[in-house]
DNA sequence: TCAAAAGTGTTGCATGTACACCCATGA
DNA sequence: TCATGGGTGTACATGCAACACTTTTGA
């Protein structure tokens, strides 16, 4: 871990974010694994710097978790409960052994040990462009534990995301540049956890007027081949 | 002021609240006017104590300016930019003079001249049983100049609460216990800035199926009297 | 010519909007 | 009986859902 100076940051503040990626059919979270001996599994956040907005926070710990920029990003809630503290690390610290380990962490057992009110930020990436390990993302029908009220989080982040997903039209953002119709329907099937009929959305989506037709694809499946779509271009 | 004692609260981090009332037709938000020789308008805010939740001291802010209780309340959007300081604050401390004021307040002055992130909650109150002064109310058209990003938080909540306005049936919360399908029409006519179809609005709030009617309201008027209706309570 | 998947069309229902009409009230 | 404002009914447009049908593709 890079050296930590607590006065740099502002204190008992965080930020968690989840990060929505698409693959196998599935709609997925990028989880860390912290290995104190005991694994941990907790969703990436970090602090805020004092000359950092909340949004360049938010932005930084999406970039250095995925390499990925200019990306839907946005907070939808903040989690303030009284007794918001990381129990779980506070005891993993007190159990540490090795004076060595424990030295280098005294500074982060007493940043870490404070009560934290943590903003929420939700994003959206397409997993094929991010250099995240592929092992961190995790169906989200699957998550391991999560530490503090992480799965919570999860929770209002997944709300949050379906509100916007075509008020917004961020469902592109996890898809590669081009797609078919069917490929868009069963991301958004993968979001809202239920099937839509085929036909209508294919109306529906064209309606938005927001996809621009591009030529068939052919996969040598003996059937009619698809168009692929692209999201317009503001012209 | 109260003594402040700025340990027992998280640093850097404020709640600034966007009060809404409703009275002569027109939405009416709740301002602070500080007198310090200079007039400074500014949301009512306040601080979270350690102990205590972020919609504990929402609600404690609320309770302390208007005396009201269970009424809507709900954060709706951080306020973070990184050069999020008072400088108006600051620069009217340092221009005190008496030596007794600048002395209770020095430690306020430290205090206040931090960078703070801010949570921005808005709530929505009966004027009538608000025990805050009647001039601390100005129409949302007509709001002085505020500090900061003052205006800026008050027209996000103006967005909050028209996204939520009969989604969550809030409306009710501006009104007195009984009134007319006109009080409420011009209510959101208030609200939203525009007008609606007198017969459709009816129809429309009707059909939510959380209005319950009462007796008629006979004022003297020579035309057909009006229903009174009731927010229904829960069977 | 056949199965599979893609694309288009049609109909019905619900909801929202515009227009019209009737009703109650007190002068 | 009249003006005023309140309440209700009807017709049309729009959007969404369910159904049916046609087209394309390679075996």
């Amino acid at each position: 871990m890079i050296q930590f100076n607590p006065q740099d940051f502002i204190p008992q503040l965080s930020i968690d974010s989840v990060i929505f990626g698409y693959k196998q059919k599935k709609l997925h979270v990028l989880i860390s694994e912290l290995d104190f001996g005991k694994h941990v599994y907790t969703l990436p956040g970090g602090f805020i710097k004092q000359n950092q907005s909340i949004d360049e926070a938010a932005l930084t710990i999406l970039n250095e978790r995925t390499g990925v920029k200019d990306i839907f990003l946005e907070q939808f809630k903040v989690f303030g409960s009284s007794d918001r503290k990381n129990y779980e690390i506070s005891e993993i610290f007190s159990t540490i052994n090795s004076s060595e380990i424990a030295k280098s962490l005294a500074i982060n057992k007493v940043w870490l040990s404070q009560r934290f009110i943590s903003i929420g930020y939700y994003a959206l990436v397409d997993i094929n462009s991010s250099q995240a390990n592929p092992k961190s993302w995790f169906p989200i029908d699957k998550l391991p534990e999560l530490i503090m009220d992480h799965k919570e989080i999860v929770t209002e982040a997944l709300i949050a995301l379906r509100r916007n997903l075509d008020e917004k039209l961020i469902g592109f953002n996890l898809l590669p540049e081009t797609f078919t119709m069917r490929n868009l329907q069963e991301l958004y099937e993968a979001v809202y956890e239920k099937p839509f009929a085929r036909n209508n959305f294919q109306k529906k989506m064209l309606s938005l007027g927001v996809l621009e037709r591009l030529e068939k694809q052919y996969t040598g499946a003996a059937n009619k081949a698809p168009y692929l779509y692209r999201f317009k271009t503001e012209k």
